[in-house]
DNA sequence: TCAAAAGTGTTCCACCTACACCCATGC
DNA sequence: GCATGGGTGTAGGTGGAACACTTTTGA
């Protein structure tokens, strides 16, 4: 058996919309190497310690969210031999989509997290510590690709949202605007896509919408398409 | 730093058409633990290599491949504490895909290696040493969904194929017939999925056909469909 | 009354499906 | 000739894109 010197690691990539942008939650290193810099969160799998579970210890560490509930993907495995100054470590990236916080960022012992535009990120590669903008990019690739045959632009939603909120999901990721109209009839006519909550709500302004839940589909059919 | 003993491997699913049938290359371990079942051909990352190119050096190994035009990608990465008994051992699966081989594998240092349906192979939960069956079922799962929308399946033919051939993999792949009219007009007006190669062949039987070489599309849009 | 957002109806068009039909070879 | 597979034409249906139009609220 070889077991050369190797450190596990987990890095999360995680999502939510905020102001009707896509975001992701970054912290600063208090420590070298790369103090100061952005970085994803993330930490080293303990010894007796399956990778999701080191995915969402951390997640509850960073967001205070319990990790019941949250949607949470493994998305790759990064290991090129000198990404990392300190050594050999590989670092499996888990993408996790979180629904618009109410209360902010749970203190935590990074220096600071804060949530940051991923186009703002993305369009500066020397932003991020280790190969990080690598993960994020592959992470969003990922969510990006999802919202297409699955319903899980509703993980970024509340437990109650509006199609038009759920509309407004599909947009910020996707960075383009959609048609209300045929995205209202899409999903209503998607089978188990969403369910009618029963209630209706003004919080969007003008006439009033009906509320939805998650429905109980994995995957859509036909998918959702970017174009229109 | 937490360097954790810990054991890293590479394990591949090579995946062929063969007679009709989507097949696997399995090897029968000649030791402990799990000596004498099969399992998917793999290795320890070592100390300065990246895990794409020790999937790849394993690749050729078992095969005798160049690992040029070899299709290979990383599926997922498994770590569940107990998975081998020898101690922490965490493996990064690849997915390779090849075009049936007119040479048989070659010698390798394993006890003996072979092709099997996959089919067979997944009917059977307790075949495979390890978690195996999951890993292949996972890697299965990522060849079937990635006919559809890149031009991939031209990756299990020799370099020159026509229509029916490519035909013959989505049918292998999907374990479902295809219309062999719509499919001839759906590849060949889908730009830069396949390019005239100029030449024909009765090799199929019949009339001849055209012969066709990969082309540059990276993503088919529309994709390929699974009903029809 | 007006603005704003929800929701419905309708038209046009691309593409999928099914299948009739002809083409070019080996035997 | 006849079997076999290659390849084209075409009609019907489904669903996406675009947009006119009505509904229901707050201000």
């Amino acid at each position: 058996m070889d077991f050369v010197p190797l450190g596990l690691a987990a890095d999360l990539v995680i999502l939510t919309v905020r102001d009707g942008a896509l975001q992701v939650l970054l912290i600063r290193r208090g420590i070298t190497p790369y103090q100061g810099r952005w970085a994803l969160p993330g930490g080293f799998v303990r010894p007796d310690e399956d990778l999701e579970q080191t995915a969402r210890r951390e997640l509850a560490e960073e967001t205070g969210l319990s990790s019941d509930r949250i949607h949470l993907e493994q998305v790759a495995t990064y290991g090129a031999p000198a990404r990392d100054p300190r050594g050999r470590v590989v670092s499996v990236a888990y993408l996790a989509l979180v629904p618009d916080l109410p209360a902010p960022v749970a203190g935590t012992d990074a220096a600071s997290a804060s949530w940051v535009a991923v186009g703002e990120v993305l369009a500066d590669p020397g932003r991020l510590a280790f190969d990080h903008h690598r993960i994020l990019s592959d992470g969003v690739e990922r969510a990006r690709a999802k919202l297409e045959y699955s319903p899980l632009a509703a993980a970024f939603c509340p437990p109650e949202f509006t199609i038009s909120e759920l509309r407004g999901v599909y947009e910020a990721v996707w960075g383009t605007p959609l048609d209300p109209r045929n995205f209202h009839r899409k999903v209503t006519k998607t089978p188990d896509f969403v369910e009618s909550a029963g209630a209706t709500t003004t919080r969007d302004g003008g006439r009033p919408a009906q509320l939805f839940r998650r429905g109980t589909a994995t995957t859509l059919y036909p998918p959702m398409t970017r174009g229109g």
